[in-house]
Formats: C-alpha cells, structure tokens, sequence
RNA sequence: GUCCCCUUCGUCUAGAGGCCUAGGACACCUGGUUUUCAUCCAGGCAACAGGGGUUCGAAACCCCUAGGGGACGCCA
C-alpha cells in the first residue's frame, strides 16, 4: 500500500488563521494515524501579497499549537523544496508537457477583453467563464504574437460536455458538469504557476497520498483531477472538510470573529486548549471525552466521524476548555512560568517600560497605570465615552476608520500609526487630541493614560482590532446602512491620500 | 443567477434501521458548598427543518421542498 503522506499548503498572504491550524491538525493526525508523513509546503505564488513575515509567522503560530511538521521549508526534506516560489523550473517543465500534448494553450486575451466578457455573461445570466477565444489560434500566430513579447497566459483545456465524477472519503460521489469547469489560468502572465496547477504539480512529486483540505475546494476538484488526468498520474484521495463559521454560518471571517492565531496567544489562551477546541469541531473522541491532547487524538483520530454541517467558532465555549485547563492541568509552578511568560515577554516590556517610567512614582502605581497592555477588553461602559466636543456617531467614525487603517497598512510601528491617525484626524476634521479620545478609551480603557498610539503599536492588530470592535459596540454598534456611507467616505479618504 | 455541499437542543456534538419517551458538553435558569465572587456539586430548560416514500419498525435509507453555506479571479 502507497504511503499516507498528508500537507498542509498555506499561502503566507497574512495572519496565521485559525482555519489554516484548523485542516492541518487533521490532516497531521490522519497522517500520523496510519505512521505517514504530515508535511508543511507555502503556496507563495501570488507574489504581490506573499511575504516572509507572513511565513514566519505560519511557522510559528503552528509550532506554537503543537501541529508539526516533517518536511517543510524550514525543516528540508527529500522531496524539497517545499517553497512554490523556488519551484519555478519544474511548472516550466511541466507546463510545456501540456502545452506539447495540446491540453494547454496560449491566451492572449486582455484583462479588459475578460472583464467586458465576464460583466456581459453575468447581464445575460450565463455561467461566467472564458469564451475560447484564443483557443483556434494557430501555431504561426502564436508564434508571432509571442516573437511580438505579448503578455499571455496559459489556460488549460475543458471538456465541453458531459460531467467529472470523484469520490469524497466523507461525501462520497460528487459529479459536476463540465460546462460549469472553466478554462482555468494555470500559469500565469508573470511566468508564475496559478493554485490550481502548482498545487497538483506539488502533490504529484511530493506524492501526496490524501489531500484533506476545506469544503471551499469541492467546485475546482474537477480541474484537479482532469490536470492528473493529463499528465497520467495517479490522483490523491479528496476529503473535504466542513468550513469553520462565525456565529451566523457564514464562512469564518476577522471581520466578524478573531482569526488570527496570533489573537488567541496575546488573549492568554494555552495552546493546548486551542488546538483541543480545533479538535472538537466536526470531531468527537470515539468514548466522548471532551478533553483531549493532540497525541491522544492522533491516537484515537478516525476522519471517518467528521461529521459535515459547519461548526460555528463557539469563543464561549473555547473560554470554558482553557478555564479548564488552567485549572485542571496546570500546577500552580506551572501556572506561574506560563504567566510570567506570557506577561513580562521582554521585547514586549522593554517597549513598555519606558512609556511607564516617566509616569509613575512607585512600583504600585505600576499596575493601575499598565493594567491595560495584559486585560483582554478593558471594562469600559457608555459613561466612559462622555465627552464633551464628540458624540457617539462620530466617535464611532473614528474608531471605524482607525480600524480600517490599521488594517490596511503593514506597518505598525509607532511612528505609522502616529502618522495615519493625524492624516485621519485632518481628513474627518479633528483636533489630534480630541480624535484620540475614543481610542484612549477603547484601547487603555480610560481618557488618561499612557499613549494610545504606543499602546496599538505594542498591543497589536489582533487585539487592538477586538478592542476597537467592542468599543463600537458599546457605543452603540454600526448598522448597516451607517457601514454602507462610512465605506464610502473611507475611500474617499484613501485616494484622497494618494 | 448557475452549480456544488450541508441540515439533531441557541452553540459543539452522540447517533451506522429497533438499545431513542434522542445521550453528553457549553451557554442559560434553580438549589447546595464557599466570608463575597468564581470554582465545585446536584437539578432544570432545550433539538431530529418540512412533506412524501421504503420498512413490521426510521433521527438514521430514497425523493421533493425549504433554509443555510460555498464556488463561479492572471487569490489561495
């Protein structure tokens, strides 16, 4: 029998999500499960948002859980390397295999042309897709189109007709019409491989056994298959699991629930009550035990009980697990070490230390004054927000905004936030001072404090965006008709930036 | 809009045709322990989406409807 050997393929693009810990997990158990490999492989093909930060970050949120890997990046491995971006030579290959055999062909078509094309298929209710325009070009003309260095694609061929029919382990037999596969990009005008075609190229030569991946991926499945079918190769079994949700089923999102990894290591939470909760959507342990290890559900694993309807990310419950834990699990030494770890991180301090100095008059006024940078949400109520210049509207604007702004940009230095806060203070026409209020407030918890700015900077996005949010809901929410003038407002403010 | 997937308490789930007057956990409520609170303990509330079949028997199998979700990118 073919060796189980399982990957997780993250695409370092932002934060370490919950979701990507989420199938990796269980793809690491099942592997592990039947003594195969789990290995680590980053999708970085879209090389205008991929950076190392994020990739490092990846690395380091999975470690952090517990969910390992044999092969990897960083780890090598006889099938490396595992980085798609210096995997270039072996798409060149590949694609020229398709493109001989005539599975493949040039597109020249203009992003403007495929525009025009998709608005007009969508006006007359058609499925969008690309029309075959350039598909009866013939070889001179290709020839000359690409001796003229004409920017192209290369798209793969579709049957026109009849239906792909595969085998899900957990869903059984799934059969899409081929006229709802569309001529998919496989490589793409920057000589970069799409998903699509390097993810199959990959789990090829790194002889993926089971590709477990979220549910998301069941409509392109057919392209996946019909690429093995092009090039002769045996496919890997699919199994698609159910998609973690926010508390109203739609798909997980930060804008509606933490997600980043990041979020619940800054909260306080222990990881192994994290990757346990991961564990326990769609999952159960055969005899019911709600805690568990992850060795103890590698051991005990069996994908076969994942059950299919979408587990909501339920925080309330996630907060009881790690109560548990702390309280079960950990000795009071334990306990000790963890916290102080956690608390009294030393890049952390030595950036706080500073801002506390100057302020304080003995080591007691200490905690009343910094309290802040280790409490989760801050008590804070609506009487805290009595101001005197702004109301409640607009102190929603603000935060609103900071938010978005915080979320746009990359760099989270102080100076950054500094320079983005007063440029928005001009914008929506506000003292500095007076603009800064609602965030003092949201993120300190009180009018006085520390500064605000350096606090955002320290904290972070993660937990500065739920304070933020929690801010706006005690004062009274955002509705959406509200969401609606302040989006376009903010993008008037964005150009009116550049 | 088209296609695909899904559907047991508010939430996570058990359930592989009779063991189901549907079990556990979170949340919530009540009571007990505790100088307060929390913990802990005991109890309570609460679900098979609807309709048709198949079967001696259906939460489980099939069909239809409804609802939810996802996909439809030179993102992954």
């Amino acid at each position: 029998m073919q060796k189980v050997r399982t990957r997780i393929a993250p695409s370092p693009t932002g934060d370490p999500h919950v979701g990507t810990a989420y199938i990796a997990l269980f793809n690491r158990c099942f592997a592990k499960q039947n003594e195969g490999e789990f290995i680590l492989r980053i999708e970085d093909t879209d090389q205008a948002r991929s950076t190392a930060k994020s990739e490092q970050d990846i690395f380091a949120a999975l470690r952090w859980l517990g969910v390992d890997w044999s092969e990897g990046p960083d780890v090598g491995g006889p099938f490396g390397p595992y980085r798609q971006s210096q995997r270039s030579s072996l798409y060149q290959e590949q694609i020229e295999v398709l493109l001989d055999s005539g599975h493949a062909f040039h597109c020249f078509c203009t992003a403007q042309r495929l525009t025009d094309l998709r608005n007009q298929q969508m006006a007359d209710k058609t499925t969008p897709g690309y029309d075959g325009h350039c598909l009866h070009l013939s070889k001179e003309e290709i020839a000359q189109k690409l001796a003229d260095e004409q920017e192209y694609v290369i798209r793969m061929q579709v049957p026109a007709e009849g239906e792909c029919r595969f085998e899900d382990m957990l869903r059984g037999e799934i059969a899409i019409n081929w006229q709802q596969i569309d001529m998919q990009v496989l490589m793409k005008s920057d000589g970069l491989p799409t998903y699509h075609f390097a993810n199959v190229v990959d789990d090829h030569f790194m002889e993926i056994s089971h590709v477990i991946r979220g549910e998301e991926w069941i409509n392109s499945t057919p392209k996946h298959l019909l690429l093995y079918q092009y090039f002769g190769w045996q496919a890997p079994v699919f199994c698609h699991m159910p998609l973690l949700r926010n508390p109203d089923k739609s798909k997980l999102s930060k804008r509606k629930n933490p997600t980043s990894i990041n979020y619940y290591r800054d909260m306080g939470y222990l990881p192994e009550a994290v990757v346990n909760y991961l564990g326990m959507m769609g999952w159960t342990m055969p005899d019911g035990r709600e805690l568990f290890t992850i060795d103890e559900m590698t051991d005990n694993f069996d994908l076969m009980r994942v059950s299919l309807g979408g587990p909501v990310f339920d925080v309330e419950k996630l907060d009881w697990l790690n109560g548990k834990y702390i309280r079960e699990r950990l000795s009071d030494t334990q306990f000790m070490q963890l916290f102080a770890q956690w608390a009294f991180d030393e890049q952390k301090m030595a950036q706080i230390i500073p801002l506390l100095k100057d302020r304080v008059e003995r080591f007691s006024d200490v905690v009343p004054l910094a309290g802040f940078f280790l409490s989760g949400l801050p008590e804070i109520s609506a009487e805290s927000f009595v101001h005197k210049q702004l109301n409640e509207e607009q102190m929603r604007k603000i935060l609103q905004f900071t938010l978005w702004q915080l979320e746009n940009g990359t760099d989270l230095s102080r100076d950054a936030v500094e320079q983005e806060c007063v440029r928005l203070a001009a914008y929506c026409g506000f003292k500095i001072r007076d603009f800064l209020f609602p965030l003092f407030v949201a993120i300190t918890g009180k009018a006085v404090s520390t500064s605000v700015i350096d606090a955002i900077s320290i904290i972070g996005i993660d937990v500065s965006r739920a304070r933020i949010r929690a801010a706006i809901g005690i004062l009274g929410g955002i509705s959406k008709k509200e969401t609606k003038t302040l989006e376009k407002d903010f993008r008037d403010f964005a150009q009116s930036a550049e």
